[in-house]
DNA sequence: GTGGTCTAGACCACC
DNA sequence: GTGGTCTAGACCACG
């Protein structure tokens, strides 16, 4: 977890971090109270701008999952794994909903939907043939 | 088709030009050897810019779906349906896989996705409660 | 000759009309005092429009290779043959050295474009493997 | 290299910025990795409108010669060169067999295109007699 | 300060 | 009347 960042992908890099850190706390990777990593250090790890890492903590801060207490560090709000998930579920659904919509829109049928939902929960850990070689470029996790 | 675009969406106007022909065209809707709304014509019924719906039409053509007689018009390729019905569908999976992946790294197993997936194709036509209220903002059908 | 025309291809309708004159004179397949078709049978033989036909002729009249007299038709001139070869020498020259040259900027040498040279000058028919597919769109025949 | 453009060319400025780049990493003078002028600086150099450079620059991206990273600058993809030296041999074929094949239909042969292409490479940095005064006007390096 | 998007409007080539 | 090209300039997202 936090272990990179695709710079290449269309997605912004402060996004790539607050979904992440958003998904863990949603899983219980994150728990509240846990402290995260500096700012500095994260920076150094994903060979990214601090300024970067340093807005997405802002931001998840603003959206309540996080605490600033200064000289300590930032952590994980008390109350954060409900809401989060209950956000996390909300931002799938939506995106989702957009997906299947445009599919809709391109022709598809559920039948065909869920044929392509089987195709892509199969596909467990690894790239399958339909997909493009560079998934990361489609990637929309806004 | 080709009716309105959401000039308030994350989502840039030729990019939704773009899919609303590529959709049309692999739904059927647009064949081959059909002629496209002029650029001044489309520019002035989606209120937008004739530049904008230039570029959208070139990018399709560069994508081989159209093609520019001059002085004529931009046609629909004649190989253009199933070219495009194989790239929705890549597309399509590609970003199904992309929330799909998400969504597992936030704790969901299949049956939620299930569930959700559920939920999306049950919201026929209009907005559903767990829905933001600006989808448009989420979708971003790159 | 005049059989078809290649409505795809980036080289205008008039400009290809012009060449395929120009080089049956120079060839000698259009000899002085030929009478050229009509222009209405031409745009109807080639599917094109008249104006474009017209356009061409009225060309090739400025530049001396045509001449055409009221109500009996156009003609090509007496002394079209020579001028034509003349010019027709200083418009390939023209192109060669243009493509010899952007040749040699993207970093090609002498033995290089011999070789090249050689692979377009064997492929005496058909298309050849590393040609492009629509070789049309490459033609700048102008 | 691209120290300047020609403005009155009939070749579109935007198409000579990408020739120049394209052949200046075929013949590795840009190697990947490299970082290119910014949009801003490079059309300040060739006194041409910002736009115009971004446009060439989102054209050799989509070909896949280069990369963007937002906010830090455009730079050569990582397998550029290799990709770029087919693709430009490719064109450069293409357009040898075009102007041959039309110099045939003018009723050249082997040994006359042999010695004009003698003509043309020996004509190392200037004009040449056979030369029209704007060899620009003829290049469209498509 | 980087590039991306969009607007507005001029001019040109082609049919 | 069709699309293509270019300019000028505003505004935004990103790092």
């Amino acid at each position: 977890m936090l272990e990179r960042v695709n710079i290449r992908s269309a997605v912004p890099v402060y996004t790539q971090i607050e979904n992440e850190v958003s998904f863990a706390i949603a899983s219980g990777k994150l728990k509240p109270g846990d402290r995260l990593p500096t700012v500095r250090e994260l920076a150094e790890r994903l060979k990214t701008n601090p300024n970067t890492v340093a807005k997405s903590f802002r931001d998840l801060e603003l959206r309540g999952y996080l605490n600033t207490y200064r000289g300590r560090g930032i952590f994980v709000d008390k109350n954060a794994t409900e809401r989060c998930k209950r956000d996390c579920r909300r931002q799938i659904i939506g995106r989702l909903y957009c997906v299947l919509t445009e599919a809709k829109a391109a022709g598809y049928v559920k039948k065909d939907l869920d044929e392509m939902m089987k195709v892509c929960l199969g596909a467990e850990g690894g790239p399958y043939d339909e997909l493009p070689a560079d998934v990361s470029k489609l990637a929309d996790g806004r």
